[in-house]
DNA sequence: AAGTGGTCTAGACCACGGC
DNA sequence: CCGTGGTCTAGACCACTTT
């Protein structure tokens, strides 16, 4: 996976466009006989297949056959938005803007972001809806400079990272995410409709693009009673013994109760 | 991967073995000559170093080489009982059983296990310490029948997943975990010497063995003081428009504060 | 230019599932 | 039995990094 013409990368939407046509536990064609279709050696084919089974598309049952996977309840966490999340969740996503100031970045956020003290940050507070219904309060940070011409509009009508490739140009690569337990302030609770003191999720997400550069520092609060985080945990790659490194990483994905 | 003789498999633990013995940053052979050494493909010995590389072992740079990576500040999230998951953190783990009973599974329970209401399980409540400080209380139900003969003091000096595949001979396959804000109870908080209605994480864990049958549900209260999760978020694979579905999963760890 | 990883090929044989 | 996925091969050429 990297250029954009290459060949897994055709093959790769061929087999998505085609799973998305199909209905879940339909059977793809064989590899054998979708390589030959595709104009691609079987080895390539199985690459591509190799990912979109690690993704959740597709179940492999060897000497059978490759499979449509069910949707997951638990949608996996995907660098996306709060938006983009709540829509794959089949919620209809809102948010408003409380509050979208330009400030000097401090020490602490400056820490965060890998900037000066002094560089302009533009932090803007918004209520995150799913269905109406008030389900995080994010605070976002990013730098001025990065976001010229942001608008609470903007903020409210599209996802952020889209418009951090579309108009800004950023290209997003990883992220880490440090989530802890909390409970809700007085003010919280009220933007949430929770009572005071109600059990959350803190997360607090600091995402670089695809250079490593910083792009943005987020902190969210996510009410506890609506939200969970589930884990897919897999079964650890034997080794003769322990050593001082650990197996495969599981994944985790949010859902809603 | 699969078969245990596996030309995988020797090369996994070659390349295993060969990184352990590796300083962080060092370069490893070139694909060609280590592939030569090791009499494989060059191929088949990328698919180990691929897996190598989603696990954090190695980094890779095009044109440059494969290197030993960074042990991750976060561990990744494996199916390790407590103990390994301290131990892996450079702590002291250790336990109290607090109660190791018998008892009829119940509706709640027997859902939970997939069994019979009126089989027996044993509840075995457990308080884990790292550095002989509390970290969080853990009640786990399992089959009577799966684990004869099973003490309280088995559960203070191994760990119960090395117990379940060497005395048991179970082998575990997936398992499911959710992740849940709260507090502390009175009694949770007495226990780990925390503040009553502190933040914690609750623990919910369906873990199944190879076959799919359900072996254990595992209810733990993390204090939050002292535990956070970290997830690692990775680019989404491009799409040329949004889909129904989502990207690649993340990764999560967990750490300490 | 030389060396490295990235991609791809056109086969081969094995292991499992279902008819 | 046949069709399926699982593994592996011995190359080829491309793209990138380093010298």
């Amino acid at each position: 996976m990297s250029a954009w013409g290459s060949k897994s990368e055709r093959v790769r939407e061929h087999v998505l466009d085609l799973v998305e046509t199909m209905a879940v536990g339909d059977r793809i064609p064989a590899e054998r006989k979708l390589a030959e279709e595709l104009d691609v050696s079987r080895m390539t084919l199985r690459g591509v297949i190799d990912d979109l089974v690690r993704e959740g598309y597709l179940n492999r049952r060897h000497g059978s056959g490759s499979y449509v996977a069910e949707p997951k309840i638990a949608q996996p966490l995907t660098m996306t938005s709060f938006s983009d999340d709540m829509r794959l969740r089949g919620f209809v996503p809102s948010g408003r803007t409380l509050e979208l100031v330009t400030v000097a970045a401090g020490a602490r956020l400056a820490r965060r972001l890998q900037v000066s003290p002094t560089e302009p940050v533009v932090r803007a507070l918004r209520l995150r809806l799913a269905d109406d219904v008030p389900m995080a309060i994010e605070t976002l940070h990013v730098l001025a400079a990065l976001v010229p011409g942001l608008t609470a509009d903007d903020l409210e009508h599209s996802s952020f990272y889209d418009l951090l490739a579309a108009r800004y140009g950023v290209q997003l690569g990883t992220g880490a995410q440090v989530i802890e337990p909390t409970v809700t302030s007085e003010e919280e609770s009220a933007r949430l409709g929770v009572p005071v003191h109600s059990p959350a999720f803190l997360f607090e997400r600091t995402t670089r693009d695809s250079a490593g550069a910083v792009v943005e520092f987020v902190r969210s609060i996510y009410r506890g009673d609506r939200y969970q985080l589930t884990a897919t945990l897999l079964a650890p790659k034997r080794r003769d013994q322990d050593r001082a490194r650990s197996g495969p990483a599981p994944t985790i994905a949010e859902s809603h109760s």
